[in-house]
DNA sequence: GATGAATGAGCGTTCATTCAT
DNA sequence: TATGAATGAACGCTCATTCAT
């Protein structure tokens, strides 16, 4: 039984079009990365859509054929960010719980890991998409938002666990945003501005001790008990 | 004796110069609060100069006369905005020393009185001056060094007062940034993400708190003693 | 009582403000019969507005602030064209009267005058202003709606005099239609057809003579009578 | 006798090449048919070649196997309608033969059945196809001489059968393209502008006894009789 | 000082066309 | 034959900046 040009058998077909999606998906990373360097090197603005094409080795028309504008591209970018810096705490409070331990060892995660393996990504989700028009703020938004619900949620958990109340109706969402105050804060001063990464692990330590305090002092004895 | 057209009397430079320095600075000022407004409500790159230009009803021409170009009209800005928000806080530290009532004053300062009378300076300095090239974020640094600088010496006064020691060579410089990025996403996420502009008042308290007990954690006793 | 600089009688400002707005509506002008030659010769789509900024030896910019966008260029060319042609038909009715001679005169200024004087003009309402998307099409209605509705008055008046009524209730709107229909094929056919403009007077004898054949066949005995 | 694969009987041949053949013209008409209605809706330029491809249900690929590019699409289109065009004014004067009830029934034909039964196609021939470059106009033309060519050659039958000359010698002429150039607007102005398509046959009554009208005016005693 | 028309480099985006598979 | 991802030239348009008046 001789095997046809024509002859398409399920394998042949799985297989090319594994082969085309995983090739749709390296190009777009691919794009997304090159678009990603620049604007964290050059910024969003002074990055032509023309030289993040060229980076990427591709064409002009390969970027629209992936991406629906430049805009559409800072979108992507923040999507993965976001869900890797969701993915970085997150993994903290599951390996130590909603306890103290765990807001630290997430407050690590972020200094030790993020901040020192992704610096581009910390230039496009604190400074780049930054004042970029409604969309791109609705996805930072979006973010934020899903940040502030994983640490909410862990820090009832843990209130909780240690049968304390919150100082006032606000405090637990007070609590959650000052921290992503301080990562953001820590982060831009010691990487863009004072250039020092080498002692981000030793800052971190004290930004996160920072934080504990912060949350404790917010933390009050539960008067129903 | 007719007053000649070339005739300058000391009386009549000094008028008419006050008049023109008088009417100089008004001009200034009303460009600047035009393009504050217009930055704030349409953003820094949407908004144009001959909007500028008419919503300051003055030529074009004419803001180019005082401000250098549209970078200068942003960082001329943020000149006003760091020097308001200093004098904020730096009076709350004047009538209440550099004690924690001081630090607690200051933050009430911020929620209460700058975020409220001027969310749009708000916006230009954590929103539309964020990623616009070098010579504002230079600004912004410089702006961000003194607030930090201010922090950091009422800190350190502090510290001597109660006799304490920071916990780590870091410490009193990571305590001052993450104030500010406290200060920051707080206002951030209450005034353009919540929009809730009303509570600002409870929430700048629980936020106040934070801080307070963020201090406090970073201040150990001092092994000298 | 000498003269100050600043000194603006209103001869001075009527003066200047006419210059300017002689200069204004010359630089109008100058841009659009570019665009009306160029667009006439190349076609609407070929034609960049960098080349016609060339042919109007002003730069590119200046075409944007006297018109909105290229389109825009193209309605206003047709504002032009559109009174110029009412006007060469407007007037030999007025010499003539609502009569036979009116319609003859109308036809005899339209392929005499109207299509040797302006050929490009003929270009652009009869060929570059088709199929050109929904803002040009309406203008283009409008045209047609307003000689049409000259003509169709003129029919009207003309059947009155001659105590005639209309074959049926569409006949004078259809009479109308085929008049300026005639016009525009006859004039197309010979002009960027067969490029035969030295005949078309005799042509336009001719193409009148049918025109008035047609009306007298739509024209019927007044039953009223 | 088991059948090769390279075996090609007669009849093998024949059968698959015309189900080829037949597949091949489906195909065209398709895509054709695809084309004329998107651009009849959307407008020629508006309308890209994937949209075209969608809508017909092929990849874009295969719509430049079967047509050189989207000009050629539109000259295809262009020969059908050209086709069609002169079999419906050839069957009336075939049926009718070269006399005045023919150009009645041809013009029947157009209002009647032509543009009620395709409204597209006249929306390609009298809108779309105008204006696009020099290729699409040489068929335009080419389409516009056949049909003046037939009606001219009815319309010197019809003269000498009634023994009449014409008025000058571009007489005939002038009638052929009066006729067209009514068809044409008539059409455009009730399908397009006024969308009245309903009151169409009625119209077509007035603009066919406007062209009788307008024939006979242009006849005129044999001075050779 | 003040004006605002003019500039023109540069941008994001489109889309007819091609070609490796 | 058929596919559809990839190409890249070309376009319309913007807007910060300048300068003759």
């Amino acid at each position: 039984m001789p095997a046809t040009k024509k002859t398409k058998t399920p394998e042949n077909v799985s297989r090319s079009a594994m082969r085309r999606q995983r090739e749709r998906e390296y190009r777009c990373q691919t794009i997304l990365a090159a678009a990603e360097s620049l604007f964290a090197k050059e910024g969003y603005h002074k990055t032509g859509m023309e030289k993040i094409a060229d980076a990427a080795e591709v064409s002009v028309g390969a970027v629209y054929f992936y991406f629906k504008n430049k805009e559409d591209l800072l979108v992507k970018m923040l999507d993965d960010i976001g869900y890797l810096l969701r993915r970085h705490l997150g993994d903290a409070f599951e390996k130590y719980g909603a306890t103290m331990e765990g807001f630290k060892q997430a407050g690590y995660a972020f200094f030790d890991d993020f901040c020192v393996d992704y610096p581009d990504k910390v230039a496009i989700i604190f400074r780049e998409s930054v004042g970029q028009g409604a969309v791109v703020e609705e996805k930072r938004k979006a973010i934020f938002d899903k940040l502030t619900g994983d640490v909410a949620s862990a820090l009832h958990r843990a209130s909780e666990k240690q049968g304390v109340d919150f100082a006032s109706r606000f405090a637990a969402e007070v609590i959650t945003v000052s921290i992503l105050g301080i990562y953001e804060r820590v982060a831009y001063h010691y990487i863009f501005w004072k250039e020092n990464t080498s002692d981000l692990k030793e800052i971190g330590r004290d930004a996160v001790a920072f934080i504990v305090g912060g949350i404790q002092n917010l933390f009050q004895e539960n008067k129903t008990f």
